[in-house]
This record gives structure tokens, C-alpha cells and sequence, in this order.
DNA sequence: GTGAAAGCGCTAACAA
DNA sequence: TTGTTAGCGCTTTCAC
């Protein structure tokens, strides 16, 4: 909110050079030294050359909060992340950056960590026209002294986790469809005693997979209450701790579906300690296909999302907010697929 | 470099409040509304409470291009990564971010991707004013049109990767000494012959691990020469095809070290698909300590890095630079430690 | 304690 | 084609 005094601003090797300096060595104008950066056919010949020359020998480069000012934009987009950790999330950040960048858009990081203070520093940078649009991959419209993101004044889109009712473009993958997939998938490989690794309560993500899931099993005649539950949070270990709960139950289901594949790896490495075999003894699936999911072991039978596309997605959408071509807040439905690899397989009989 | 004056200005909802809309609602001018803001004390207690209602009532959040523009600073850095992808960046990211975001810094991704483009973008960032100061995590001084970041007019540390002979403050891991501890403890355990699976030619981290690891050896009377070297590129799939060609040697290594644990995974994988069993067959140690490292299967011995800290580091560094405390360029070396697992032991005899 | 005025660096409208 | 002028939104002397 305040520019503290106290903290002393950059040190400059040598105090960069203005376009009043670069008018002065060229001879001519400040007007014409952005003339000719903007638009170079727009001056004689003979001056641009001058004028570039003067650019050259100063290496001047605009400054951009001038620039930023008198243009009222800043080129510049936030992107909110649950957890810059994530591996998940990083390839989407780089689908985001591939678009955004070649539109010339530069990428501020907001790294939310579970932080509230944070989210209101997000809101703070949004209303202080520092950025020109945002993309919210964290599942909720940001809050902070009193506002929301839905009152921004500039674009907002989310992706990746949903924003329900939420009335801004948005990409979607179609996580309730591919866990009703792989419901399908397992069913059709003979089981009939399920398990659930779930994601923590009330995400989206966690919520569209079990419901996907579930429906799928109910409609085969498995109700939810026959499905053995786990509580977890997306994390290695609360799927190796899902898999100490699971290895007490009695019987035990023969497959298992993770709400993402870290719990699922977490699980399996858990459960092979325990001695079982997986996929023998049990058949274990996630979502997601991170890279680590064709590297552990067994290979992980999983859900692919197409991250990096998302990610472009959303940087595409936000491009056409920015520039007003949207009409009506569009929403982007991307598809998963099933990825069989082995950890899966028919029960043992 | 230039402001396409065809790319539209965002579709703003509302217009934003300006200061003197603020000072018009207040009654006051608007200094004031600036002085209340930024030192509260020094106005009186009416003027005060009528400023921060006009302020509540406009939702008032004072522009920062324009506070920029006067204050000559940005409170943004610019943190460059190879690779926004990586596990490994992601975490030292982090630790940046928190200490950054501590003082009040916020953060420019500038994912660098192998893409000379961007680089000669990110320098422009860096010399338009647009930053306060820049992390570099990717191991060499970025170079653009002609210039160098060495002569940023902005402070510039550097972490992860350091850069040989840059004049500037870094962050330096004891790769070198890491990686003479992996040999040692080899050597310790009865291993007599080596293999090392190669980061990318010329990679400071490439160049320091192997040094270290081979010159240890050496010292044990086992030349360079006799340690068979798998290139690779710190990727999974490197680590796989460095197993091909290692199955294909005689006698084989007993004992295999790659330069990070990605490459030690895939390594791990793909012997064990060809039937030999880690550690008895063939020890794998690697570099790293990624969150995988712990799931896979055998649990890898690795190297620890103290990767959030790192980040940490680094930002305190950045922010000690752009107060101008630092006096000659430092150097923080932070150690690393072996971490043995799962998939190191003696040789089979 | 408060206001008027200047200026950070840039570009666009207007004039010449 | 070029220069002059004004102003983007803010903070901060300097007067009062």
C-alpha cells in the first residue's frame, strides 16, 4: 500500500540512459526517438539511422514503467499456483508461458502456499493494474480486503481445478468422465471390490473424480458405501498411509483408484513392502501421468491429462479477454485418457 | 521494445479510482490522500478517517505503474530457470519466493526453455527497469543484443548453478565434495568397478560432480580411464538408454553413479526390467534427493541438497545486494550430505 | 498539517 | 516528417 523510504532503491551500476538522452546524442526530438522504436518507416531514412546509432552507442532500452503508465497495460499476466512445488502444476505453467510469451505477455508468479496473506497480496497486485489478466489454477476466485477476483478489472480465467458458478472462461479437463472410465476399466476387468484413495475434502479435482468413479461402480450395482474410502491429500505419503489402513481392511478390494497419482505411487510402494504384489494382489490406478508414473514400480496405470494444452488454453483465452473478443465466458473441455500400463490387472481368483 | 498500439488496451469493468478521486470524495488534496496512506501520523486524526473512508468506499489501490515510475523501482526480481519443469528448480523456487515475498519482492518467472529468444528478452526485462534485481538458477550470465547481464544496472546473484569467474554473489552447492563422499563410500563398500551416468556436456553441475567423483577414485588407484562414462542429460529417458548400453558392457560396473536422480531412476528401471536386481547386482547411487527418490523402487541412495534454502539464500543475497549492504561479491556454499537408501550396498562376490 | 506544483519516462495528438 | 505539448498516476519537495 505505501512505498517504504527507508528501503533504499537499486544500486544502478550507471543510472540507464533516457530518451531525452538518446533525443539529445541523435539531434533530434524524444518524440521521434519513440517514433522511430514504434514505427521505424515513419521517419526519413537519414534520421533513423541517427537515432539508432544513438541507441546503439547508449544501449538504451525504454523503461517500462513509463512506458507501462502512459499505455495503461502492463503486458504482464499473474498466474495463481496452490503450490509452485508441484510438479503438476509446472507443466502447465510452461504451456501457459509458451502462449503467453509469444505474445509478448511476461509471467508473475503468485505462489499461494496455503497462505491467506498471500491471496490478499494477489488481489492487491490485481487492483493495482499490475498485470493485465490472470489465470487462476488454484480452484477459487482470490479474496483479499473485501474484494474478489470476480470484481477485477481486468480478465480473469481459471483452469486445471474449476471454478463453479464462477462466470469467467475457464478450461476443464473431463475429470468425472475419465474416472468413470476408469471405473469402467476396472469393472471390465473382472473386480468387484473396490478402494478409493481420496483427495483432500471439497476440491474439485477430488470431488468430480469420486464422483465420476463412484456413479460408474453404483450403476454396475456397487454402491458407494461397499467402496473402502482412504482420506489423503495428493501427497506421497498420505498414500502410503491410505495403504496401512488398507492393508487392516478385511477382505480387501482388489483395485484401488488413487485421486492422483503420487497417492497411488505412495501406495504401491507401501503395500509392496507389506509384501503384496501389485498388480496381482492388487490392481492400482491414479491420475495424472506424472513423468515419475512410468518410472516407478510397477508402472502406474493412470489418467493422462494434457497439461501442457491446458495450460495454452488458458494463456489463449486470456489473450482474447485482453484483447475484449470474448463474448460470453466460454468454458474449454479438455479430455483424459486412460493410460494402461502395469499396474493393473484382472483379481486374482 | 515497441508498444503495438493495435494490441487493445484491457477491457477495463470499471475504471479504476485515481488518487485524485480519492482526494475529491475526501475533500482533501491529493497529497494527502498519499500522505495518509504512506505515513498515517502525519495527518491529522479527521483528515485521516476521511481519507480512509473515500478509500474504502472507492476500493482504492494506488496504481503501481505510477509508483513505480516515481519511486524508479519495481519490487519485482527476475528469477531465470532452465526449466520450469523441474522438480529440482521448483523447490529452490519456493525457498526464493518465501524470503522475496517476505520483504515484499514479487516474482518474474523468466523460463528460459533452451530458447535464445527469450534470453535476449529476459536481458531487456532486466535493463527497461522492469525488475530490482535477478536470480539466476540457470548457470551462465544472460546474454542479449549485444549485452550482458554482468553489466545489469540492477543487482544479479546467481544459485544452483554457479557461474565460474561472474563477479557477482552465488549460492554454491558442494557438488564437487558430494560427489567425492559418493566415491569414498563406493569405494568403502568393496566396489572395484564403476560406472557414471554423465549430465550434459559442459553443465557446471556435469562438470563439478564428475571431478569430484572420478578424482577420488583416482586417488584409490582407479584412473578415469577405467570407469565406464554413459552420457545422458539429467532426464529419465537418459537414464534408461545409459542402462541399455550399460547391459551391453563386460565385465559390468558393480557399481553405477549418475549425475542426478532422475537419470538413477531410469538407470534403475530399466536393469531391473532386464532382470538384474538393485543393489545385488549393481549399485545405483544418485544426485538430488527429489521427492521420487524416496517411491521408487529400490529406495535411492542419493545426495541431499538443502534446496529450499538454497532459494532462501539466494533472495537474502538479492535483497542485501539491492540495499546495497553487499561489499565484495560472496559466496555461500551450502553443504551436501549422502543420504543412503535402498539401492547401494556391497558388491555381489 | 495541508495544498500546489513539479516531475519520474514515456507516447500520442496536434501543429508546424 | 518532425517537434511541441500534454498527461498517464503517483509522491514529494516547498510554501503556507
Amino acid at each position: 500500500m505505501t512505498i517504504d523510504e527507508d528501503r533504499p532503491v537499486p544500486t544502478q551500476a550507471r543510472p540507464a540512459f533516457r530518451i531525452a538522452d538518446v533525443a539529445r546524442i541523435a539531434g533530434v526530438s524524444p518524440a521521434t526517438v519513440s517514433r522511430t522504436l514504434a514505427n521505424p518507416d515513419k521517419v526519413t531514412p537519414e534520421t533513423r539511422e541517427r537515432v539508432l546509432t544513438a541507441v546503439r552507442l547508449t544501449g538504451y532500452t525504454p523503461n517500462v514503467a513509463g512506458r507501462n503508465l502512459r499505455a495503461r497495460r502492463s503486458m504482464m499476466a499473474l498466474v495463481v499456483v496452490p503450490n509452485i512445488g508441484n510438479p503438476f502444476f509446472s507443466e502447465v505453467l510452461r504451456g501457459i508461458d509458451e502462449t503467453l510469451s509469444e505474445e509478448g505477455y511476461g509471467l508473475i508468479i503468485g505462489n499461494l502456499d496455503q497462505t491467506a496473506a498471500k491471496e490478499s497480496r494477489f488481489v492487491d497486485v490485481v487492483f493495482a493494474g499490475q498485470v493485465d489478466g490472470v489465470i487462476l489454477l488454484n480452484g477459487h476466485l482470490l479474496q483479499g480486503r473485501g474484494r474478489s477476483l470476480a470484481e477485477a478489472p481486468v480478465p480473469v480465467v481459471a483452469a486445471c481445478e474449476v471454478i463453479p458458478g464462477a462466470e469467467i472462461p475457464q478450461v476443464e479437463v473431463q475429470n468425472r468422465e475419465a474416472a468413470r472410465a476408469v471405473a469402467a476399466y476396472l469393472l471390465g476387468l473382472g473386480h468387484r471390490r473396490f478402494g478409493y484413495i481420496a483427495g483432500p475434502d471439497g476440491n474439485i479435482l477430488e470431488v468430480e473424480r469420486s464422483a465420476g468413479f463412484l456413479a460408474t461402480l453404483a450403476e454396475a450395482g456397487i454402491p458407494a458405501g461397499a467402496v473402502a474410502t482412504f482420506a489423503g491429500d495428493f501427497s506421497f505419503r498420505s498414500g502410503a498411509e491410505a495403504a496401512g489402513r488398507y492393508l487392516a481392511t478385511e477382505p480387501r478390494a482388489t483395485a484401488v483408484f488413487a485421486a492422483n497419482d503420487e497417492m497411488a505411487i505412495g501406495f504401491m510402494k507401501t503395500v509392496a513392502a507389506a509384501g503384496l504384489k501389485v498388480p496381482d494382489d492388487v490392481t492400482v490406478v491414479g491420475f495424472d501421468a506424472i513423468d515419475f508414473a512410468d518410472y516407478c514400480e510397477p508402472r502406474l496405470t493412470t489418467v493422462v491429462q494434457p497439461r501442457r494444452q491446458i495450460g495454452q488454453a488458458a494463456a489463449r483465452l486470456l489473450i482474447d479477454g485482453i484483447a475484449g473478443l470474448t463474448e460470453a465466458p466460454g468454458l474449454v473441455r479438455m479430455e483424459a485418457s486412460l493410460l494402461m500400463r502395469d499396474s493393473s490387472g484382472p483379481p486374482r481368483r
